[in-house]
RNA sequence: GCCGGGAUGGGGUAGCUUGGUUAUCCUAGGGGACUGUGGAUCCCUUGACUCGGGUUCAAAUCUCGGUCCCGGCCCCA
């Protein structure tokens, strides 16, 4: 029997019907915040994806040369590709300019709990301006489509870059060398830092403050005890969430990315009930236009991880329920079928979800399946009430049944 | 890439330690009984040992390897 290759899933009806109804929830959300939904390729230029990040993620990503001999990757995510056409066809467009995606990507990982090699993010890019209004923006969206999903359980945490980028600036650390420092205090690895730093020539009492830094964790008052210009901004920008109604956020100083092309603030969401892959969004703000041929253009952006958020929601107990079909046309011999055909064509006309019975299955049997399919109503066509341009209309949650003329059927279903 | 645990009809399972008749039970699918009414009952029926090699008279069971799944590590743009 063939499979799914490794770390993808076949989504059926039931989940599927889940998924878009929570896609839609995300749409609105994002639509509501005056984003436009854009969509790019599924592949693109392998160069795409190593400008951004570099050539050593080629180990992570579905790489390969196509018949023309181009190199070729899936999506690994979409950030890239947003800004590629940004450079491409939207430079010229009035600022801000605010758009959304929600698509697969394909990472060569190991699969886990909420990590699949086929994976599917919801994301926004603000781009336009390097203002606090605009990291605002991005934030609160960010956090009112996880409210709006329903998620109970969650945490926003943000960070600014620039804040220990100063710090490391000042001790007097080469710029090429910071990546591999912010790499271990983004996992808090003190003592593997340490040794690097002392052997920068780094001082021990600003090693202990570069550490305490990273541990500052808390509401907006832990800025206090910094004065620079990146925790000045974020105190704007918690005030500008405060009213915006966003108050579930907290400062976290040790949220670091070690890409250069972060600018600003940085933040992450979690759902604590995930274990290992507990990280459902990440975002910040950015400049990558230049990167990619275009001007330098200050954004903001984020990705959702649609299929964490899902199995977050799943632990906290969220019941989905399958909506069913309104109508099910049950014909009760063989020769009204064609009948009952005509009925089911002119409800669906009329923007009925209507099915029928196509098995040719004895009247029992359909009403059996007139119930499998969650059917509202079941039309009952058959000879006694033909002769009165009838039929029975049965609602399925009570029992209750009465005759209905043929042409008010569509009035008495609505 | 590393460590550990798994895989038995569509779904859930028993059997595996100690190899031995026709692989257990529940559920689901198709048909029927109840000759025009669903969720019930009964009957018939469909359908599985993850794949490949090895040991053996004999393998679901022991053994080696592959594949996939699960938990964790690495990574997480």
């Amino acid at each position: 029997m063939i499979q799914c290759p490794r770390g993808t899933r076949d989504f059926l009806p039931d989940e599927m019907e889940r998924r878009r109804y929570y896609e839609s929830i995300l749409r609105k959300t994002a639509v509501t915040f005056g984003f436009r939904e854009i969509s790019t390729p599924i592949f693109e230029e392998t160069e795409l994806f190593t400008t951004r990040s570099g050539p050593n993620i080629l180990n992570e990503i579905y790489a390969f040369k196509d018949k023309g001999d181009r190199d070729i990757a899936l999506r690994p995510e979409l950030t890239a590709p947003v800004m590629r056409m940004f450079v491409n066809s939207m430079s010229n467009e009035p600022r801000p300019l605010k758009l959304f995606y929600y698509g697969q990507c394909f990472r060569y990982e190991r699969p886990q709990s909420g990590r699949y090699r086929e994976f599917f993010q919801f994301g926004a890019e603000l781009i336009g301006n390097a203002n606090a209004e605009t990291d605002a923006e991005a934030i609160a969206l960010a956090a009112s489509m996880i409210r709006a999903l329903g998620l109970k359980e969650y945490k926003i945490r943000i960070g600014h870059i620039g804040v220990l980028r100063d710090l490391l600036n000042n001790a007097g650390i080469a710029k090429d060398r910071m990546p591999e420092i912010l790499q271990k205090l983004d996992k808090k690895l003190y003592d593997e830092a340490r040794p690097l730093l002392i052997d920068m020539n780094v001082d021990d009492d600003v090693i202990d403050n570069i550490f305490k830094i990273t541990e500052t964790v808390g509401g907006k008052e832990v800025l206090d005890l910094i004065s620079d210009e990146a925790a000045a901004y974020l105190k704007e920008l918690i005030d500008i969430l405060a009213v915006m109604d966003v108050n579930d956020v907290e400062i976290d100083l040790g949220v670091v990315r070690g890409l250069d092309y972060y600018t600003g603030i940085v933040f992450e969401a979690e759902a604590p009930s995930l274990g290992a892959e507990k990280q459902i969004c990440g975002g910040g703000s950015y400049s990558l236009s230049e990167l990619f041929g275009g001007e330098k253009v200050f954004s903001t952006g984020f990705a959702i991880g649609f299929d964490r958020i899902l199995l977050a929601l799943e632990k906290e107990g969220g019941k989905f329920e399958n909506k069913g079909v309104d109508v099910y046309v049950v014909p009760v011999s063989d020769d009204v079928r064609p009948d009952a055909a005509k009925i089911v064509s002119m409800l669906r006309s009329n923007e009925i979800i209507a099915d029928i019975d196509i098995m040719r299955r004895k009247m029992a049997k359909a009403m059996k399946q007139a119930s499998e399919v969650k059917a509202k109503y079941a039309v009952i066509v058959g000879k006694n009430e033909l002769n009165e341009n009838s039929v029975t209309v049965r609602d399925m949650s009570t029992g209750d049944q009465k005759m209905v003329k043929i042409s008010d059927l569509v009035r008495s279903l609505k």
